[in-house]
DNA sequence: TCGATTCATGTAAGCGCTTACGGAGGAAGG
DNA sequence: CCTTCCTCCGTAAGCGCTTACATGAATCGA
């Protein structure tokens, strides 16, 4: 266990504590020779700085935050990985946060990992609506946020276009032919919910249609399943032909529940879903849906914090594409 | 920001610093009365004690480490949650390292967050190989292992029997009357990778068949998929007529590459998984499963750390059984 | 009434670092 | 040869807590 303190390495080394410090820090003031038999002394012994000392005096300890909707989401936590990989690869460990998709629990978050003095925090998803909020708790932290914008800027964003997929679905399913298109919405509490749908709404309009056929859940399985129970209680004349649902795990319970119905995809109805998950591909049929290249975001948002904690300038807004892979679950009828 | 000192709540209470962390920690020899003071000075000022330098002093730190193989895997991510959720409870953070199924990370893993002086970790799988080494680095920080038990006993574990559910499985597809059964193997530096193929061999020898179908890979969905097209090219009458894989990702991304080759299951090839994550159920056709109780294990675990960390004695290991979820990828053909 | 306890509280030290400050040499300048 | 200025380094203080120890007041029995 690393019970050596920096005094040992200091008396190993035949000098002051304070210096030890300087020459591991990198400071000037030190001499070559000096910095040298440091270092040996450092490795001699296995030396390992105390994050939390350094962390007390330092008011930062070298751990990044992540403030995620939920810990097992197949969707998020492809990001959350890609941000951990890049922490590790600093020296920094990661903290997880799971607000259970909850506004209010996001603010708690960012206090919680506030206190602990995280050099800095990636949130993603979530609402915009509590930014300030979150900002005032996160006093100075480096922040940046992913999968949406931050209200008013306050925080740095690698983000994409939520509306723009939902409009390529659409175009999509018209050019198929179908007439009655569904929408079974996520929350509203975050930015994909709200703007999913008003994707789909601007996208319906557009294009002539009515967006009557619009229903709201949970963007998990159940609440993918649970909306479909409910479009399959609509008198036969109101069903639809597609259903456009706001996330991929939504669209794979729901085309389950549609098979236990009996109705078949997408010969009677086409599915599409929103995220590209890693089991989005693999279903059956193989789900058409919008791509969000998860991995990408979550390095980039990583480098974003990277140049923020190294005291770089705040960076700007970074949009990243979407993109409609056309799979099985919509394939011309 | 909580900016604000123990020293600022004593100075608003009308006692010492001293007096203040007493009654903040519940320490005997506080007056009722200045107690009273004290909290209510802590309301006023919004007083948080800093973890850092609480843990400086304690050499603990109000966080827990979970060491997880792959934090993308729907497979441990339910049982992280579980762990994040308790702790939390308890007011702590959760650190997650993701080894990324390296048994030599894991102990890097220990080493970090020992340097962290976390109150306790959650090792889940991996291997025991390494065990008495994490132990080492983790000198003295409570630890529970999960999903597998610990060599010589180590730590405490929450396990099952990795192969009492590959006899299930065999036995089941037996009684289906599938004669050829192949298996593929996830990688053999887990305990489950080892384990499960031990379980299938005795079961293959026991019920009187060979064991000649196996092949190994990762146990992610590019490893089941790479396996399943391995297996493909096998000559026709080498062809399984049931394939069982040692996780449900690689059972998933093999019934896709089944269907694409032509295979139907269940009728011409059964498929069975292991783990019964939430998309084996959704699956077309659902998949036949080991279902693991991941929920479970990550609260009970949780729960056994709890107890250590409370200065309980060591607990002992706890069992929790598997079940064998029969769904329409092994149905009766 | 008086020492012996007991109880509540204040103070100092220390957890393992960082960093401002100042002192000792040595090099450069006159 | 003496001042001035660097360079390199040691020391002290402080980050925000906990806790051992000291102090003083209150309580008790005799």
């Amino acid at each position: 266990m690393s019970t050596v303190s920096i005094y040992d390495v200091a008396r190993e080394a035949g000098v002051s504590y304070g210096t030890v410090s300087r020459a591991l820090n990198g400071r000037s003031g030190v001499s070559p020779h000096t910095r040298r038999r440091v270092v040996e002394a450092v490795a001699r012994l296995g030396y390992v700085p105390s994050p939390i000392a350094r962390g007390l005096t330092r008011r930062s300890t070298i751990a990044f935050g992540i403030v995620v909707p939920g810990m097992a989401d197949p969707f998020f936590m492809p990001i959350a990985q890609g941000i951990e990989q890049v922490a590790r690869g600093m020296g920094h460990a990661t903290m997880l946060y799971d607000t259970g998709r909850s506004a209010a629990a996001a603010v708690e978050a960012a206090a919680f990992l506030a206190q602990f003095r995280v050099a800095g925090v990636v949130v993603l998803g979530g609402s915009n609506r509590l930014d300030d909020e979150m900002a005032e708790k996160l006093a100075g932290i480096p922040t940046v946020v992913a999968l949406r914008r931050s209200r008013g800027g306050v925080f740095p964003a690698v983000f994409f276009d939520h509306a723009v997929g939902s409009r390529l679905v659409v175009e999509h399913l018209r050019a198929l032919g179908r007439r009655r298109i569904a929408f079974v919405g996520g929350d509203e509490e975050s930015v994909a919910g709200v703007e999913r749908l008003r994707g789909f709404r601007e996208a319906m309009r557009d294009t002539g249609q009515s967006a009557d056929l619009v229903l709201r859940g949970a963007f998990t399985l159940d609440g993918g399943a649970a909306a479909t129970v409910e479009m399959l209680a609509q008198p036969a004349g109101r069903r639809p032909d597609a259903i456009f649902y706001a996330s991929d795990a939504m669209a794979l319970a729901g085309m389950r529940r549609l098979r236990e119905a009996g109705v078949r995809v997408p010969d009677d109805v086409a599915v599409v879903g929103y995220g590209d998950i890693a089991f989005a591909a693999i279903a059956e049929p193989p789900l058409t849906t919008v791509r969000v290249h998860q991995e990408q975001i979550g390095l980039l948002a990583a480098r974003l914090l990277e140049q923020m904690v190294g005291g770089g300038p705040r960076p700007a807004d970074i949009e990243v594409g979407v993109e409609l892979i056309v799979r099985g679950s919509s394939a011309a009828s």
